[in-house]
DNA sequence: ACCTGAACACCGTTCAAGT
DNA sequence: ACCTGAACACCGTTCAAGT
């Protein structure tokens, strides 16, 4: 079968995906299409140009699964919770978004944005509020990327967070009493509930804003 | 002077704030410090710890700095623009905290949550507002990183945000109705009070939570 | 104990040469 | 137009050898 962009893109996302983002060579790349590194130049422009289209199409897929709910509030709720799995799903897109984000995270701003334009609150607002939740969704995405890569290959949940909640108290009590405090919460929380706390933060401070 | 490892993270930080991450290998940050990259091994065990310790003494050093308030509120805001300054001054720090945070993202959670223990919220709800919080500071600063990439060398505010704005309005109107809205916004806000607005809404949504 | 600097095993990217 | 594969200019890291 001929090259082509598209194929050459989700080539990468599944190496990416089962190996991780050291995986990813356009040497590898090459050997798992049978064809030569330089022949990927052909399509691709470089390897940045290779993980913002594999960012843009995981991205891209998401929001176009999530389905509208009643409720802007709702709805925009189902689009954090879309992109928490998917980026947890996919940890190198959480981590590529502090590089080069371009049309992936114009997608997400028009997706939420759209929704806090439902909203009854001020237009001269509506790009602060969307900011909020936007910034909100990237920094969960950015520290599970970080969580994914150092704990690779994890997949016991509670083993996952007894092993982070291990690394916080192994400092002094003393110096982190809110961290040790945290970390016996950390245990046994749901990280995907505490994401949807924080959303419901930002919505109740959107609701009570002036 | 002999090589020590406070020394060789300090001439990490000058070279990776002047000249940004992709200058920073063991061959210049040896060739600066008068001496053989394999010296450096002596004194760090490898490039991601060289990272580590020079975004954990960015932010301790961040942290130290900041003065405590009259309320938790502004104490909150405070730590939040401090880090906000801090992490534009240096983006690879921004960027660094999608990687391996360690203790600097230790660090910023016991000094948020510190504060969040003081508003007098329920203790079992402080881990999620003091997660809110944190995330929602880290996805903004992984986003002034990436447009430091993006961008690189830009000093001037308004021809910087001019340029964001021209990427944001590329696309289509009809596609994008939103994005092309925040655009027109984006040209003339302040980042430093959008931010600030996030912290706010945050906040806001943290005094009225039940 | 600490430092040197060559060597190793990689990278991303280019490019003459092929079809 | 598209692909090959060797070559180039780098990396991070190691390690025998020095002091």
């Amino acid at each position: 079968m001929a090259l082509s962009k598209d194929r050459i893109v989700e080539a990468a996302i599944e190496i990416l995906d089962r190996d991780g983002e050291s995986a990813l060579t356009f040497r590898t790349l090459a050997a798992r299409l049978g064809t030569g590194s330089g022949a990927l130049y052909w399509h691709v422009a470089n390897k940045n140009e290779l993980l913002a289209a594999g960012a843009d199409h995981v991205i891209a897929g998401v929001l176009a699964d999530v389905a509208t709910a009643a409720t802007p509030q709702e709805s925009i709720r189902a689009i954090a919770l879309g992109l928490f799995d998917a980026l947890e799903a996919h940890p190198w897109v959480g981590a590529y978004f502090a590089y080069a984000p371009w049309t992936a995270l114009m997608r997400i701003f028009e997706s939420i944005g759209g929704q806090v334009q439902e909203l009854s609150v001020p237009e001269r607002l509506q790009f602060d509020y969307a900011s909020a939740l936007v910034h909100y969704i990237l920094g969960v995405a950015g520290q599970n990327a970080a969580n994914a890569r150092l704990f690779p290959g994890e997949i016991d949940r509670t083993a996952f967070l007894a092993a982070v909640a291990d690394t916080w108290t192994r400092h002094d009590a003393a110096d982190y009493p809110f961290v040790h405090q945290a970390a016996a919460q950390l245990r046994d929380h749901d990280d995907r509930e505490q994401f949807l706390a924080g959303i419901d933060l930002i919505l109740a401070g959107i609701g009570r804003a002036p």
